[in-house]
DNA sequence: ACCAAAGTTCAATTTAGTTTGAACAAACTC
DNA sequence: GAGTTTGTTCAAACTAAATTGAACTTTGGT
Protein backbone atom coordinates (compact mmCIF):
# COMPACT_ATOMS: atom_id res chain seq x y z
CA UNK A 1 0.00 0.00 0.00
CA UNK A 2 2.78 2.32 0.96
CA UNK A 3 4.69 1.43 -1.83
CA UNK A 4 1.79 2.67 -3.74
CA UNK A 5 2.20 6.16 -2.35
CA UNK A 6 5.34 8.37 -3.02
CA UNK A 7 8.76 6.91 -2.08
CA UNK A 8 8.18 7.19 1.53
CA UNK A 9 10.96 7.45 4.74
CA UNK A 10 10.65 4.23 4.97
CA UNK A 11 11.73 2.88 1.97
CA UNK A 12 15.78 0.99 1.82
CA UNK A 13 17.70 3.22 -0.55
CA UNK A 14 19.89 0.98 -3.11
CA UNK A 15 23.23 1.17 -0.67
CA UNK A 16 21.20 0.17 2.55
CA UNK A 17 19.89 -2.48 0.62
CA UNK A 18 23.04 -3.67 -0.62
CA UNK A 19 24.70 -3.12 2.98
CA UNK A 20 21.96 -5.42 4.22
CA UNK A 21 22.31 -7.92 1.43
CA UNK A 22 26.04 -8.56 2.56
CA UNK A 23 24.93 -9.13 6.05
CA UNK A 24 22.15 -11.25 4.82
CA UNK A 25 24.55 -13.41 3.36
CA UNK A 26 27.20 -13.06 6.17
CA UNK A 27 24.99 -14.51 8.56
CA UNK A 28 23.68 -17.31 6.31
CA UNK A 29 27.32 -18.62 6.60
CA UNK A 30 27.19 -18.66 10.08
CA UNK A 31 24.11 -20.47 9.79
CA UNK A 32 21.88 -17.61 11.25
CA UNK A 33 18.33 -16.67 10.45
CA UNK A 34 18.28 -13.91 7.26
CA UNK A 35 15.97 -11.72 9.73
CA UNK A 36 19.44 -11.58 12.02
CA UNK A 37 21.17 -10.11 9.06
CA UNK A 38 18.69 -8.00 7.82
CA UNK A 39 18.31 -6.00 11.23
CA UNK A 40 22.40 -6.13 12.19
CA UNK A 41 22.98 -5.03 8.56
CA UNK A 42 20.24 -2.17 8.94
CA UNK A 43 21.33 -0.93 12.15
CA UNK A 44 25.13 -1.15 10.96
CA UNK A 45 24.64 1.67 8.04
CA UNK A 46 22.21 4.09 9.91
CA UNK A 47 23.93 6.79 11.15
CA UNK A 48 21.11 7.38 13.82
CA UNK A 49 20.08 4.53 16.63
CA UNK A 50 16.69 2.91 15.27
CA UNK A 51 13.47 1.47 17.00
CA UNK A 52 11.95 -1.80 16.71
CA UNK A 53 9.45 -0.17 15.21
CA UNK A 54 11.66 1.11 12.61
CA UNK A 55 13.03 -2.51 12.01
CA UNK A 56 9.50 -3.00 11.03
CA UNK A 57 8.61 -0.50 8.97
CA UNK A 58 11.73 -0.40 7.05
CA UNK A 59 12.93 -4.34 6.10
CA UNK A 60 8.92 -4.95 6.14
CA UNK A 61 9.48 -7.67 8.50
CA UNK A 62 6.67 -8.58 11.80
CA UNK A 63 7.12 -7.02 14.89
CA UNK A 64 7.76 -10.68 15.89
CA UNK A 65 10.74 -11.19 13.77
CA UNK A 66 12.20 -7.67 15.07
CA UNK A 67 11.86 -9.01 18.64
CA UNK A 68 12.83 -12.05 18.00
CA UNK A 69 15.75 -10.95 15.97
CA UNK A 70 16.83 -8.33 18.77
CA UNK A 71 16.88 -10.59 21.51
CA UNK A 72 19.48 -12.65 19.72
CA UNK A 73 21.51 -9.90 18.14
CA UNK A 74 21.70 -8.76 22.33
CA UNK A 75 22.96 -12.02 23.61
CA UNK A 76 25.95 -12.44 21.11
CA UNK A 77 26.37 -8.42 22.33
CA UNK A 78 26.20 -7.63 18.66
CA UNK A 79 23.37 -4.68 19.75
CA UNK A 80 23.36 -2.51 22.52
CA UNK A 81 20.12 -0.31 23.81
CA UNK A 82 20.59 3.58 23.62
CA UNK A 83 19.03 5.06 26.64
CA UNK A 84 17.49 8.00 25.66
CA UNK A 85 16.46 9.46 28.72
CA UNK A 86 13.23 10.95 27.79
CA UNK A 87 12.02 8.36 25.42
CA UNK A 88 9.88 5.33 26.23
CA UNK A 89 10.69 3.26 23.18
CA UNK A 90 14.27 1.51 23.29
CA UNK A 91 16.77 2.07 20.62
CA UNK A 92 19.75 -0.14 19.41
CA UNK A 93 23.15 0.64 18.19
CA UNK A 94 25.20 -2.20 16.84
CA UNK A 95 28.52 -3.09 18.30
CA UNK A 96 31.22 -3.19 15.20
CA UNK A 97 34.01 -4.43 17.09
CA UNK A 98 34.92 -7.66 15.55
CA UNK A 99 36.42 -8.74 18.87
CA UNK A 100 33.09 -8.31 20.23
CA UNK A 101 31.38 -10.27 17.56
CA UNK A 102 33.41 -13.02 17.05
CA UNK A 103 33.52 -13.61 20.76
CA UNK A 104 29.68 -13.48 21.29
CA UNK A 105 28.98 -15.75 18.32
CA UNK A 106 31.86 -18.43 19.98
CA UNK A 107 30.25 -18.23 23.44
CA UNK A 108 26.74 -18.36 22.38
CA UNK A 109 26.80 -20.55 19.09
CA UNK A 110 30.06 -22.45 19.29
CA UNK A 111 30.96 -23.25 23.06
CA UNK A 112 27.58 -25.04 23.48
CA UNK A 113 27.94 -27.79 20.92
CA UNK A 114 31.37 -28.10 21.73
CA UNK A 115 30.65 -28.81 25.28
CA UNK A 116 27.59 -30.87 24.26
CA UNK A 117 30.14 -32.65 21.63
CA UNK A 118 32.39 -33.92 24.39
CA UNK A 119 30.12 -34.97 26.46
CA UNK A 120 28.37 -37.45 24.13
CA UNK A 121 32.02 -38.29 23.56
CA UNK A 122 32.86 -38.98 26.42
CA UNK A 123 29.57 -41.57 26.83
CA UNK A 124 30.93 -42.91 23.44
CA UNK A 125 34.33 -43.96 25.03
CA UNK A 126 32.73 -45.65 28.28
CA UNK A 127 30.71 -47.54 25.70
CA UNK A 128 33.38 -48.53 23.66
CA UNK A 129 35.41 -50.10 26.65
CA UNK A 130 32.20 -52.79 27.17
CA UNK A 131 32.59 -54.16 23.92
CA UNK A 132 33.88 -58.09 24.04
CA UNK A 133 35.70 -58.49 20.84
CA UNK A 134 39.35 -57.41 21.60
CA UNK A 135 39.84 -56.75 18.20
CA UNK A 136 36.64 -54.71 17.75
CA UNK A 137 37.22 -52.79 20.78
CA UNK A 138 41.17 -51.58 19.75
CA UNK A 139 39.82 -50.28 16.82
CA UNK A 140 37.01 -47.87 18.51
CA UNK A 141 39.15 -46.79 21.03
CA UNK A 142 41.68 -45.37 18.42
CA UNK A 143 39.06 -43.87 17.00
CA UNK A 144 37.46 -42.51 20.27
CA UNK A 145 40.87 -41.53 20.87
CA UNK A 146 40.92 -39.43 17.75
CA UNK A 147 37.46 -37.35 18.12
CA UNK A 148 39.01 -36.71 21.48
CA UNK A 149 42.27 -35.45 20.40
CA UNK A 150 40.07 -33.29 17.30
CA UNK A 151 37.81 -31.61 20.22
CA UNK A 152 40.96 -30.75 22.13
CA UNK A 153 42.38 -29.16 19.08
CA UNK A 154 39.18 -27.27 18.42
CA UNK A 155 39.26 -26.31 22.40
CA UNK A 156 42.70 -24.77 21.45
CA UNK A 157 41.36 -23.20 18.43
CA UNK A 158 38.93 -20.91 19.64
CA UNK A 159 41.20 -18.63 22.03
CA UNK A 160 43.68 -17.86 19.39
CA UNK A 161 40.51 -16.97 17.18
CA UNK A 162 39.44 -14.28 19.24
CA UNK A 163 43.04 -13.10 19.63
CA UNK A 164 43.49 -12.72 16.18
CA UNK A 165 40.34 -11.08 15.20
CA UNK A 166 41.03 -8.16 18.62
CA UNK A 167 42.62 -5.57 16.22
CA UNK B 1 10.25 -55.62 5.42
CA UNK B 2 13.66 -56.41 6.76
CA UNK B 3 12.69 -55.03 9.75
CA UNK B 4 10.22 -58.04 10.67
CA UNK B 5 12.54 -60.31 10.15
CA UNK B 6 15.95 -61.78 11.97
CA UNK B 7 17.83 -58.76 13.37
CA UNK B 8 20.40 -58.97 10.13
CA UNK B 9 23.74 -57.35 9.42
CA UNK B 10 22.16 -54.19 8.05
CA UNK B 11 21.24 -52.88 11.25
CA UNK B 12 23.48 -50.31 13.56
CA UNK B 13 24.71 -51.42 16.68
CA UNK B 14 24.41 -48.97 19.44
CA UNK B 15 27.51 -47.60 19.37
CA UNK B 16 27.43 -47.50 15.17
CA UNK B 17 24.48 -45.62 16.03
CA UNK B 18 25.88 -43.14 19.01
CA UNK B 19 28.97 -42.14 17.27
CA UNK B 20 26.59 -41.66 14.11
CA UNK B 21 24.62 -38.85 15.81
CA UNK B 22 27.59 -37.41 17.11
CA UNK B 23 28.54 -36.58 13.75
CA UNK B 24 25.08 -35.75 12.58
CA UNK B 25 25.44 -32.85 15.79
CA UNK B 26 28.95 -31.80 14.37
CA UNK B 27 28.29 -30.92 10.55
CA UNK B 28 25.09 -29.48 11.60
CA UNK B 29 26.88 -26.87 13.35
CA UNK B 30 28.85 -26.69 9.94
CA UNK B 31 25.73 -26.08 8.09
CA UNK B 32 25.88 -29.31 6.46
CA UNK B 33 23.28 -31.45 5.50
CA UNK B 34 22.41 -34.40 8.26
CA UNK B 35 23.14 -37.16 5.37
CA UNK B 36 26.90 -35.74 5.54
CA UNK B 37 26.99 -36.44 8.73
CA UNK B 38 25.15 -39.95 8.81
CA UNK B 39 27.41 -40.97 6.27
CA UNK B 40 30.91 -39.72 7.12
CA UNK B 41 30.04 -41.12 11.08
CA UNK B 42 29.39 -44.48 9.20
CA UNK B 43 32.50 -44.63 7.49
CA UNK B 44 34.53 -43.42 10.60
CA UNK B 45 33.63 -46.32 12.92
CA UNK B 46 33.73 -49.13 10.02
CA UNK B 47 36.44 -50.78 10.27
CA UNK B 48 35.96 -51.96 6.68
CA UNK B 49 35.33 -49.22 3.54
CA UNK B 50 32.14 -49.33 3.21
CA UNK B 51 30.26 -49.13 -0.66
CA UNK B 52 27.40 -46.97 -1.86
CA UNK B 53 25.04 -49.72 -1.14
CA UNK B 54 26.42 -50.63 2.14
CA UNK B 55 25.87 -46.57 2.78
CA UNK B 56 21.73 -47.41 1.75
CA UNK B 57 21.23 -50.36 3.34
CA UNK B 58 22.50 -49.59 7.04
CA UNK B 59 21.18 -45.66 6.85
CA UNK B 60 17.67 -46.38 5.24
CA UNK B 61 18.60 -43.57 3.26
CA UNK B 62 18.18 -43.21 -0.54
CA UNK B 63 20.70 -44.25 -3.40
CA UNK B 64 19.86 -40.12 -4.39
CA UNK B 65 21.36 -39.27 -0.87
CA UNK B 66 24.25 -41.25 -0.52
CA UNK B 67 25.37 -40.52 -4.42
CA UNK B 68 24.94 -36.80 -3.46
CA UNK B 69 26.73 -37.35 -0.42
CA UNK B 70 29.40 -39.22 -1.19
CA UNK B 71 30.04 -36.47 -4.01
CA UNK B 72 29.93 -34.03 -1.15
CA UNK B 73 32.42 -35.36 1.22
CA UNK B 74 34.87 -36.24 -1.89
CA UNK B 75 34.62 -32.35 -2.73
CA UNK B 76 35.11 -31.52 0.81
CA UNK B 77 38.30 -34.34 0.72
CA UNK B 78 36.65 -36.13 3.79
CA UNK B 79 36.56 -39.78 2.09
CA UNK B 80 38.54 -41.29 -0.57
CA UNK B 81 37.93 -44.18 -3.18
CA UNK B 82 39.52 -47.59 -2.12
CA UNK B 83 40.46 -49.06 -5.53
CA UNK B 84 39.91 -52.79 -5.11
CA UNK B 85 41.40 -53.99 -7.83
CA UNK B 86 39.20 -57.24 -8.82
CA UNK B 87 35.08 -55.78 -7.68
CA UNK B 88 33.40 -53.50 -9.96
CA UNK B 89 31.99 -51.71 -7.22
CA UNK B 90 33.95 -48.76 -5.43
CA UNK B 91 34.64 -48.90 -1.37
CA UNK B 92 34.79 -45.90 0.35
CA UNK B 93 37.34 -44.70 3.50
CA UNK B 94 36.89 -41.78 5.43
CA UNK B 95 39.84 -38.94 5.52
CA UNK B 96 40.65 -38.79 9.43
CA UNK B 97 43.36 -36.09 9.44
CA UNK B 98 42.00 -33.15 11.09
CA UNK B 99 43.91 -31.25 9.08
CA UNK B 100 42.72 -32.11 5.69
CA UNK B 101 38.96 -31.98 6.65
CA UNK B 102 39.36 -28.14 7.75
CA UNK B 103 41.39 -27.59 5.24
CA UNK B 104 38.21 -28.99 2.79
CA UNK B 105 35.68 -27.54 4.81
CA UNK B 106 37.81 -24.08 4.57
CA UNK B 107 37.97 -24.57 0.61
CA UNK B 108 35.16 -25.71 -0.30
CA UNK B 109 32.56 -23.58 2.30
CA UNK B 110 34.54 -20.59 3.72
CA UNK B 111 37.14 -19.20 1.22
CA UNK B 112 34.08 -19.23 -2.01
CA UNK B 113 31.93 -17.00 0.93
CA UNK B 114 34.70 -15.20 1.65
CA UNK B 115 35.67 -14.10 -1.87
CA UNK B 116 32.29 -13.00 -2.98
CA UNK B 117 31.40 -11.13 0.75
CA UNK B 118 34.63 -8.96 -0.67
CA UNK B 119 33.68 -8.81 -4.30
CA UNK B 120 30.45 -7.38 -2.54
CA UNK B 121 31.69 -4.64 -0.22
CA UNK B 122 34.26 -3.41 -3.29
CA UNK B 123 30.84 -2.82 -5.10
CA UNK B 124 29.82 -1.55 -1.86
CA UNK B 125 32.48 0.70 -1.69
CA UNK B 126 32.76 2.31 -4.99
CA UNK B 127 28.75 3.35 -4.76
CA UNK B 128 29.48 4.93 -1.36
CA UNK B 129 31.72 7.35 -3.11
CA UNK B 130 29.16 8.32 -5.37
CA UNK B 131 26.75 9.97 -2.41
CA UNK B 132 26.11 13.36 -2.32
CA UNK B 133 25.58 14.70 0.74
CA UNK B 134 29.04 14.63 2.62
CA UNK B 135 28.26 13.77 6.35
CA UNK B 136 26.27 10.65 5.00
CA UNK B 137 29.38 9.67 2.62
CA UNK B 138 32.33 10.10 5.21
CA UNK B 139 29.94 7.97 7.68
CA UNK B 140 28.90 5.55 4.81
CA UNK B 141 33.07 5.12 4.10
CA UNK B 142 33.98 4.56 7.46
CA UNK B 143 31.41 1.61 7.71
CA UNK B 144 32.86 0.81 4.41
CA UNK B 145 36.29 0.73 5.70
CA UNK B 146 35.52 -1.15 8.94
CA UNK B 147 33.81 -4.10 7.19
CA UNK B 148 36.83 -4.01 5.00
CA UNK B 149 39.35 -4.21 7.58
CA UNK B 150 37.05 -7.53 9.17
CA UNK B 151 37.48 -8.98 5.97
CA UNK B 152 40.93 -8.87 6.00
CA UNK B 153 41.34 -10.30 9.49
CA UNK B 154 39.08 -13.29 8.85
CA UNK B 155 41.08 -13.94 6.25
CA UNK B 156 44.46 -13.56 7.99
CA UNK B 157 42.90 -16.32 10.62
CA UNK B 158 42.44 -18.57 7.96
CA UNK B 159 45.55 -20.19 7.14
CA UNK B 160 46.67 -19.76 11.09
CA UNK B 161 43.60 -22.26 11.80
CA UNK B 162 44.68 -24.63 9.28
CA UNK B 163 48.01 -24.32 10.93
CA UNK B 164 46.62 -25.37 14.31
CA UNK B 165 44.30 -28.09 13.15
CA UNK B 166 47.87 -29.58 11.64
CA UNK B 167 48.70 -31.47 14.59
C1' DA C 1 -8.01 3.21 37.27
C1' DC C 2 -8.08 3.43 32.46
C1' DC C 3 -6.02 3.95 27.98
C1' DA C 4 -2.50 3.81 24.57
C1' DA C 5 1.99 2.60 23.15
C1' DA C 6 5.82 -0.75 23.24
C1' DG C 7 7.29 -5.15 23.30
C1' DT C 8 6.81 -10.40 23.86
C1' DT C 9 5.06 -14.96 23.00
C1' DC C 10 3.72 -18.78 20.44
C1' DA C 11 0.56 -21.58 17.31
C1' DA C 12 -0.11 -21.51 12.55
C1' DT C 13 1.79 -20.54 8.12
C1' DT C 14 5.38 -20.05 4.88
C1' DT C 15 9.89 -20.87 3.03
C1' DA C 16 14.32 -22.85 2.16
C1' DG C 17 16.73 -26.77 1.99
C1' DT C 18 17.03 -31.85 2.12
C1' DT C 19 15.65 -36.30 0.73
C1' DT C 20 13.40 -39.39 -2.19
C1' DG C 21 12.63 -42.34 -6.09
C1' DA C 22 12.01 -43.12 -10.77
C1' DA C 23 14.27 -42.46 -15.04
C1' DC C 24 18.61 -42.48 -17.01
C1' DA C 25 23.56 -43.51 -18.19
C1' DA C 26 27.73 -46.18 -17.84
C1' DA C 27 30.22 -50.32 -17.15
C1' DC C 28 30.63 -54.99 -17.12
C1' DT C 29 28.91 -60.18 -18.13
C1' DC C 30 27.55 -63.83 -20.75
C1' DG D 1 24.16 -57.06 -27.93
C1' DA D 2 20.63 -58.15 -24.29
C1' DG D 3 20.60 -58.10 -19.54
C1' DT D 4 22.38 -56.98 -14.99
C1' DT D 5 24.74 -54.20 -11.69
C1' DT D 6 26.43 -49.70 -10.22
C1' DG D 7 26.00 -45.14 -9.84
C1' DT D 8 23.95 -40.27 -11.21
C1' DT D 9 20.46 -36.79 -11.97
C1' DC D 10 16.69 -33.96 -10.93
C1' DA D 11 11.64 -32.85 -10.32
C1' DA D 12 8.54 -33.65 -6.72
C1' DA D 13 7.60 -34.62 -1.83
C1' DC D 14 8.87 -33.85 2.58
C1' DT D 15 10.94 -31.66 6.72
C1' DA D 16 12.95 -28.47 9.68
C1' DA D 17 13.35 -23.89 10.61
C1' DA D 18 12.03 -19.00 10.10
C1' DT D 19 8.41 -15.77 9.90
C1' DT D 20 4.00 -14.03 10.72
C1' DG D 21 0.26 -12.00 13.23
C1' DA D 22 -3.03 -12.01 16.77
C1' DA D 23 -3.39 -12.34 21.65
C1' DC D 24 -1.15 -11.07 25.53
C1' DT D 25 1.85 -8.51 29.04
C1' DT D 26 4.22 -4.55 30.52
C1' DT D 27 5.05 0.26 30.98
C1' DG D 28 3.97 5.00 31.20
C1' DG D 29 0.76 8.96 30.80
C1' DT D 30 -3.38 11.40 32.29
Amino acid sequence: MEDLLNGDQYELDPLERQVVAVFVDGVRVLGLPRSIGEIYGLLFISQTALSLDDLVQRLHISKGSASQGLRMLKSLGAVREVESGTERRTYYEPAIELKRLAGGFIREQVRPHLESGKAKINRLSENAREIGDPDRRKFLSERVERLETWMRSSGRVLPVLQKLLGQ
